[in-house]
DNA sequence: GGGATGCTTCGATTACCATCGAAGTATGAA
DNA sequence: TTCATACTTCGATGGTAATCGAAGCATCCC
């Protein structure tokens, strides 16, 4: 009768159309207040304050109190690998709160997947890395070839800080728009910042999209050829 | 502020504790009728009607009549893998309803998951077969190989009747207890039932536990070894 | 046909929770 | 200290949805 973990929660925790606003907004990656959560959400401070709270408390969230701000965030990788393969299947089911608009191609192409790269690039970048043996699978995991390692090394990415970190450095994350594998982990949060750092790439205002410039376009397509 | 797919509407379908129940019962792989599902969510037959007409406006559930009965399933694949994700993600939030139980021990060990073998042996099985080779990952796709192909036939699979369905013959599954992979599809499903017919293993009544016997344990071993 | 079983629909009730106004706390600036 | 900003807590309200009793269909059995 009463078997395996409890869905139920995390299921009504993400049921509230503001709540769900909220983790989509910081699915963005950027870290918000609770002013701005709300204003996402489209409802009054007050009741921000007790969704993100019940959010905390369900352990999506995590908090971080800088002066007299609160800054929110996902609590962990997997809450945003979570949320994406929720996506995922609402999207698969046609679950889509508005008529595909202007902006959905923008999103479709590439975007923040919390903290790495998704879309249509991401899954370009994850296959190019995997066509040219620079990741390989071993059965569930992902990991970073020798090959690959001084690849990452020679673009400026600093290997060894990304090792001492508890989190695995690449993972998988499904992308719900094109239904594939794409590149998480702190490897895919660190070629994203690498991109933005080199000004190859912006994020948008108030959007999970990543807008490429012409000169990052013609960068990316040369490091990660097809 | 209003991207992507809504997953306010599947998080309040799952987000009812009543639904959250039958949904779960549903991964037991057998369709069960609306009686059954309103004593496993304990609620009565209206109230349960309502929520399986929810359920299956949503998608995540499908109906068939038989005489007076109907029958009610999960939807499709993408419905148990959706599930089976959402546990992982609870269990690893130590989202639990019980203190584990007796029967926590034995749904680790082997479990159904929709309509395939998951738990402990589940991932055994998986990764058997590709350390054998007979299985093998393209990107995100799961391929049998030509040695798989034939070792499947020789164990009374009938592998042409697989490739006529429109699903996938073989797809990963995130197992909520293991963390890992086991592997789902229709050839996932296809040994599950075989193993069942040559009488290796049984499903427990009301659970989604699966009981080898003695005989089917050394059958097991010997089909997939360590 | 008559009766029983399985399920749905209708209607009324109830309970929960999202919502917001108002007041309270904390931090920072002047 | 005083004022302003950022946020939380309290309390009241309202709306939604879960719940169940009762009645209505549909199907099967005799």
């Amino acid at each position: 009768m009463k078997e395996g973990p409890d869905i139920a929660l995390i299921g009504s925790l993400i049921g509230d159309p503001a709540r769900a606003n909220m983790l989509t907004a910081l699915m963005g990656g950027r870290a918000l207040t609770a002013t701005e959560l709300a204003t996402h959400a489209g409802i009054t401070l007050q009741t921000a304050s007790s969704h993100l709270s019940k959010l905390e408390a369900g352990g999506l969230l995590s908090q971080r109190k800088q002066g007299r701000h609160r800054y929110y965030q996902l609590a962990e990788d997997e809450v945003g690998l979570m949320l994406e393969n929720l996506m995922g299947f609402a999207a698969s089911r046609g679950m889509n709160r508005h008529r595909p608009g202007p902006k959905d191609p923008a999103l479709r192409k590439a975007r923040v997947c919390y903290n790495h790269l998704a879309g249509d690039y991401g899954v370009r970048m994850y296959d190019s890395l995997i066509a040219e043996k620079q990741i390989e699978i071993n059965g569930d995991d992902l990991a970073l070839t020798p090959a690959g390692q001084s690849r990452i090394e020679a673009l400026g990415i600093d290997y060894s800080a990304l090792t001492k970190s508890r989190r695995p450095i690449c993972r998988t994350c499904l992308d719900w728009s094109e239904r594939r594998s794409h590149l998480a982990g702190s490897l895919g949060e660190a070629l994203l910042t690498l991109f933005i750092d080199k000004g190859w790439a912006k994020r948008e205002a108030n959007s999970r999209a990543i807008r490429f410039t012409a000169n990052g376009e013609k960068a990316f397509s040369e490091l990660f050829p097809q």
